[in-house]
DNA sequence: CCCTGATTCGC
DNA sequence: GCGAATCAGG
């Protein structure tokens, strides 16, 4: 079964808090996964949020989430979409990945840029970093591959090939 | 080039 | 209802 996308009651509401918390729509849309920024924007306008920021002048600040946004919003994207990559894909026949890649290079984890949820963009990679019930839970932030929500390193845990992946290893902890 | 939301309109 | 394409702008 399939995750269940599409705007269902848990989806509209996640949109609903981030859009009133200030959100951008492409964040929004990031966050909640298998869907565009335009979507997003068009989803706000049938729910009638559109135009937020009205007024005699505009609030184009930045506006920080508070942070019980921002943790619940990372404890929603982990429960719904980063806890099992693997078992996600497991069922299809897996993007042409190199099983047996060609020799890696030095570099192992590019733990040197990660980011918050609020910077997380289409092109980083979303692995979730830590717990993410703590302020100190991140996202891999290093750059993705193209289609793919993940970077080189994380891409390869969690596009492994059944044969390769047996019942242990588990999303071999989130590091 | 990066990004923002707004609107249209075929599906 | 949905969202890609497009528009208009920062």
């Amino acid at each position: 079964m399939e995750a269940g996308l599409g705007w269902t009651d848990d989806r509209v509401a996640l949109l609903r808090r981030l859009w009133e918390d200030g959100q951008s729509a492409s964040k929004i849309a990031a966050q909640l996964g298998g869907v565009t920024r335009n979507a997003v924007i068009g989803k706000v306008h049938r729910l009638g949020l559109a135009g937020r920021a009205r007024g005699a002048d505009e609030a184009p600040a930045a506006a920080t989430p508070s942070k019980i946004v921002e943790i619940e919003t990372a404890i929603a994207v982990v429960e719904t979409q980063a806890p099992e990559p693997v078992a996600i894909l497991s069922h299809r026949p897996a993007p042409e990945f190199p099983a047996a890649a060609p020799a890696k290079e030095p570099v192992a984890i590019p733990v040197s840029q990660r980011v918050t949820i609020m910077d997380l963009r289409e092109s980083m990679c979303r692995w979730p970093l830590g717990d993410p019930t703590t302020p100190e839970f991140r996202f891999c932030g290093a750059r993705s591959i193209t289609g793919l929500p993940y970077c080189t390193h994380h891409a390869e845990i969690a596009y492994q090939p059944a044969t390769e992946r047996k019942r242990d290893r588990r999303v071999a902890s989130f590091r």
